[in-house]
DNA sequence: TCGAAATGTTGCGCAGTGCGCAATTTTTGT
DNA sequence: ACAAAAATTGCGCACTGCGCAACATTTCGA
């Protein structure tokens, strides 16, 4: 009933393959076939297809009509928008959101994309109380602020334009950035940093520091803080920058383990 | 290796168990412990406490942290946020979008529920080209379309207050629906006809018919037509009410077979 | 248009797996 | 602190899920 490694982990197999399954077709952006699943999982071709008419009873894969090979199905849509995500990570990140507010002595956020605005999910205050901007619950732009260009940072220039492209970029500061080819350069220098910087981008004399929170190589949200300038010089983004970072790939860790 | 009804399908049991279990603690908004899973299933505490188990692994539940209860994972969260899921209603559901377009000779919507708005993702024009509103990927509200009502219709006061609460309905025109309360009694109505009405809320002049489309009972997006006044009168109501239906119905079965 | 190769689907039988039972450990409630 | 409930582990049998191989269907190239 277990796998070789650790003959003390009491799984299912079969459900554990397809589960591997459905995150092998969630991945994918293209639809995959029976064959496909079979080499992937290095199985027979009859158990891929079992494992497959099983998801797709219960509407997990589905596919497009008339063709044979499988996508994510409506169940899956289902479950997941119902869902009270924002719980899920509010319940896992606050201790450390509230850590990292101590920590720098300023505003921590937790924020999520919805659609084409990020959504600030739970805060946490430092003692001193100026208690800024981005009250939980609250819909900023995702091109000019901190959290949302981090929550950006995988995306490459052809996702930009899908996703915001249909409009121009506001221009909310002289700062703003206003061109997807400029977005996407600093999405880059996201990655490579690890942590995005809103200077004064969104609202004058307001800086936000933010990082990606990832799980399984996806970004699923950011955390960050937000300070007037006078107290977030240039000189403290390394060091600042470097603390939520931390944060932010610990709760990734947690989001692994979640116990 | 199939259940006792049909011999012929060939279908995984302790897969097909483990989606089971993903289904019941998705819809059940509180979390759910290993005994009552051991209770709805009818199996054993020990196969139960296996199955979840084998579910954390892969993320697909979670646990709050020092609770032994478990909750949707992050797994679960990370896949349907990656995925195109505009495209699985889009591709379904379009042949019956144009098929409504042409029954009624105007334009016919395709939306979904975007955060606190809706978002049309397909559209159908008639000959009669006059091509109106709502072009796909444009965001509007949810309490003063038909679209956005039928989205909301199994929503009770509770929820919709969640939804909509933290900022005051806004009004667009001399009909647009305010309150709170109001707007549940227009939803109890929705569900008991079916349909919505969007009679000149959002913009004047301008009609809205729409259904909710329904997957296990949860309402997924809606899909509707539009007209001019002059074109939507009152006695049209319940003969076009009807057919919207019919497709949203229609379109909720395609996704269960969805092949 | 046809035939060959790839893919999808079904039947079958064995071995490995998942199941329930029962014992043990941990948690909860009073 | 004790009892009751829930969680976790061990164990062995039966049944399920697996690969194999046959069959059906689709794809593709000539």
């Amino acid at each position: 009933m277990q796998t070789k490694d650790n003959p003390r982990a009491p799984y299912i197999q079969s459900l554990d393959r397809g589960l591997e399954i459905l995150q092998l077709v969630g991945r994918s952006k293209r639809s995959i076939s029976i064959a496909e699943l079979a080499d992937l999982l290095g199985i027979d071709r009859s158990s891929a297809f079992r494992f497959a008419v099983t998801l797709r009873r219960r509407g997990f894969l589905s596919c497009q009509p008339g063709k044979k090979d499988f996508l994510l199905g409506p169940s899956m849509w289902a479950l997941a928008r119902e869902y009270d995500w924002s719980k899920l990570l509010v319940d896992i990140a606050h201790p450390d959101l509230s850590l990292l507010a101590t920590q720098i002595n300023e505003t921590a956020h937790l924020a999520v994309r919805e659609g084409k605005s990020v959504l600030f999910i739970d805060s946490a205050h430092a003692s001193r109380v100026i208690a800024a901007v981005g009250r939980t619950g609250e819909l900023h732009p995702l091109h000019c602020t901190a959290h949302g260009k981090a929550i950006l940072a995988d995306a490459d220039e052809g996702e930009l334009r899908a996703l915001l492209g249909l409009s121009p970029l506001r221009k909310y500061t002289k700062n703003t950035i206003t061109t997807i080819g400029a977005l996407a350069e600093n999405c880059a220098a996201i990655q490579e940093m690890g942590y995005a910087i809103d200077d004064s981008e969104h609202a004058e004399d307001l800086r936000c520091i933010a990082a990606p929170i990832r799980f399984n190589n996806h970004v699923i949200g950011s955390i960050g803080i937000s300070a007037p300038v006078s107290r977030l010089p240039d000189s403290l983004y390394s060091e600042y920058g470097e603390k939520v970072c931390v944060i932010a790939n610990k709760i990734g860790g947690l989001l692994r383990n979640s116990e």
